[in-house]
DNA sequence: CGTGAGCTTGAAGCTTGGTTCAAGGTCAAG
DNA sequence: CTTGACCTTGAACCAAGCTTCAAGCTCACG
């Protein structure tokens, strides 16, 4: 397929798929004889792929490194080996995305940790004052400020 | 506290916390006598906080609009909406990595279950052709999607 | 007093991840 | 055989998120 075609089927735009393959993160794609690009369908794969490790806070950068050079000439301990070390670096990614997740997490838990408990003092200035903290931060704490430190 | 300080303390170069206040991310500092800035304690919460909703993929846009000047009357809700929106596109990235995983792992198993089977031609192109899929190609699960502006 | 560490500012620079542009070649349809 | 959609290239441009730089002020210490 042209260009065009997979850009539309990833909803990636073409510029970003040329890019993708200038800064070799895609291989080379083959030519038609009238040097467009062609790709297989699994490059639609790829792509989506390439998306969501993006998406789970993978720079191309780190991408380009996680994904092996050129598959053609792949003994079979050579390959398996690759696929685990795949699976490692998929594992990788979880375990970041997992930590993402938790830290997310903690922020809601954080904020959520206000409704009834209003009332009860202690909990109700902790919280506010880390919402204050997140409106301005040079407020409240009414102290004198000398050269602390 | 002088910038210094809350730099050492936040693990945060104090230039990038200068362009968090410059930007607006941040409230104007207080200054001492001398011109140089100065913090209360909070403002260290308040960079962590900053630090780890970046790390949980919100960028300095969106938490600027997410803390708003006035968190006094901040809506828990939308804010907490927003914030369990980000968790469940968390959750759908996770979803996915863990099909590719499930699949590589699956690939990995028949690969490794195939002492005779080599000269099945078909099972043999089969299995190669998600093999190069995982070289330069990769399978992925997921929708397009246009992570940057 | 002067030396160095730390603070100030604005402006310029850098990296990442792309998009846009200009100047073309290709191709199917009319 | 022209028109328009699609493809090619390299280079320029962009936004985000910082860092670095230059030039100067402040402060504690010996």
């Amino acid at each position: 397929m042209k260009i065009g075609e997979l850009a539309q089927r990833t909803g990636l735009a073409a510029s970003r798929i040329r890019f993708y393959e200038r800064i070799g993160l895609l291989g080379v794609a083959q030519r038609q004889a009238n040097g467009y690009r062609s790709y297989p369908e699994e490059a639609v794969l790829a792509l989506r792929l390439i998306a969501t490790a993006q998406r789970a806070g993978f720079s191309l950068q780190e991408l380009r490194q996680l994904l092996p050079e050129d598959l053609e000439q792949w003994q079979h301990d050579e390959l398996l080996a690759t696929l685990r070390h795949k699976l490692q670096s998929i594992d990788l990614m979880l375990a970041q995305l997992m930590q993402n997740r938790a830290e997310l997490g903690e922020l809601i838990a954080q904020i959520e940790a206000r409704p009834e408990d209003m009332d009860c003092a202690g909990n109700a200035r902790r919280v506010l004052s880390q919402m204050r903290l997140l409106g301005r931060n040079e407020e409240a704490a009414g102290r004198p400020d000398q050269p602390s430190s």
